[in-house]
DNA sequence: TTTTACTAACCCAAATCGGGTGATTAACGG
DNA sequence: CCGTTAATCACCCGATTTGGGTTAGTAAAA
């Protein structure tokens, strides 16, 4: 193994898995496995001396969570990239790992020419999903097309939702605040809230801001 | 052109790159070219009578701005795709035309084999975009890892920003509203602001919540 | 052992918020 | 041409929230 050899570990609790992911990266040009655990504990345990550049992570462990794990190291070591594999293509996995710093989303069932697209993606700062994920990502960006809210109550709600009072609000939009007030009674009864914490969350869930 | 085809409408200003795309699509099994515009405002007052399932937009051009574009056909026709073609990888443009509605990103220099790739991936229902682009879509989820703030002062100006009041947020998290006020005044402190909406921008232009 | 994180209490004055009622103007659609 | 919606503004009221100050106990981590 030369020192430009990229150091890959394994977290995967499942043994056949890990052992075909190994010999599926060691058959990679430059990659090599160099630690293989079944607990984050173990690879946190452990990062020190093995200083790995990539991390193989499945999201399914005994113990300290995936997502939590990648927090841990990202937190610790924010160059070491870390690629999820998972059975789910649930959302709130996804995010959440992501928001903790994985740079991509491999299949359990992704093979050789898979893992070798993923790892040279990522080496040349990529990120890698597949477009099933990337569109779920991508949605996760989209405004509701079927918002309640007008132009300028979507706008309201949004100041509102970064802290700001009715009076700086005013200020910003050049209106009185008033007004403001206005837009927010309006906004309470389409939404039929009447807080601006109520009004935010669904705003928030609905994706209407 | 049988009824199975899928109709694709081109918004691009620049007449060579336009019938470029139009020579490459019409190239692709079951892709056909029925429309080519230099403006928004002619690709909106025709698609009634176009009916695209798919629009190839240019995010640079005259008149009305291409994201504008993108949020008015997809308020109005959810169901169209929306593949943006631009020279730009800058952040703000992507998000903002991610979060108006398409669905993929290609660049200018992109060629048959990519456009071919770009058209199949959102026909089975994915999101088309470079690794590089799905990088920084991905980063844009990532939390700062220098964050000055404690975990619960984290928790605490997060639940802010959903627009909680002191007393709310004790209730959620089982404290009395002066411990809440503490945090707050820590947290202030720690970011040199005064208020709420001074904390809340600093902490989602940095990333802290 | 010193620091940090988290917790909590008390005082105070200014600002904010939610609710009520009512009004004007412009624009769009049938 | 008339009704509706969107956006603007005003004034009243009382309760709540907020920001600032100060102090302090406990537990965990460095």
């Amino acid at each position: 193994m030369n020192i430009y050899e990229k150091r890959v570990v394994i977290v995967e609790d499942n043994t056949e898995l890990s052992n075909l992911y190994s010999f599926l990266i060691n058959g990679i040009d430059n990659y090599s496995v160099i630690g293989k655990y079944k607990r984050c504990e173990d690879l946190i345990k452990n990062i020190n001396h093995d200083r790995p550049d990539l991390i193989l992570m499945d999201l399914e462990l005994p113990g300290m969570s995936g997502t939590e794990g990648i927090r841990q190291v990202k937190k610790k070591y924010p160059r070491i990239e870390i690629l999820v594999v998972t059975i789910h293509e649930n959302d709130d996995v996804i995010f959440q790992s992501l928001s903790a710093g994985a740079c991509g989303y491999l299949s359990k069932t992704a093979g050789l020419t898979e893992v070798e697209r993923a790892l040279k993606r990522i080496e040349t700062g990529g990120a890698y999903m597949t477009s099933r994920i990337a569109r779920k990502v991508v949605e996760s960006f989209q405004k509701s097309y079927f918002s309640p809210l007008t132009k300028r109550e979507t706008e309201i709600l949004s100041l509102i939702s970064k802290g700001k009072t009715y009076s700086m609000i005013a200020v910003d939009l050049n209106i009185a605040s008033d007004t403001v007030k206005s837009h927010l009674k309006n906004i309470y009864s389409k939404l039929h809230v009447n807080s601006k914490a109520d009004a935010i969350s669904l705003a928030l869930k609905e994706k209407f801001i």
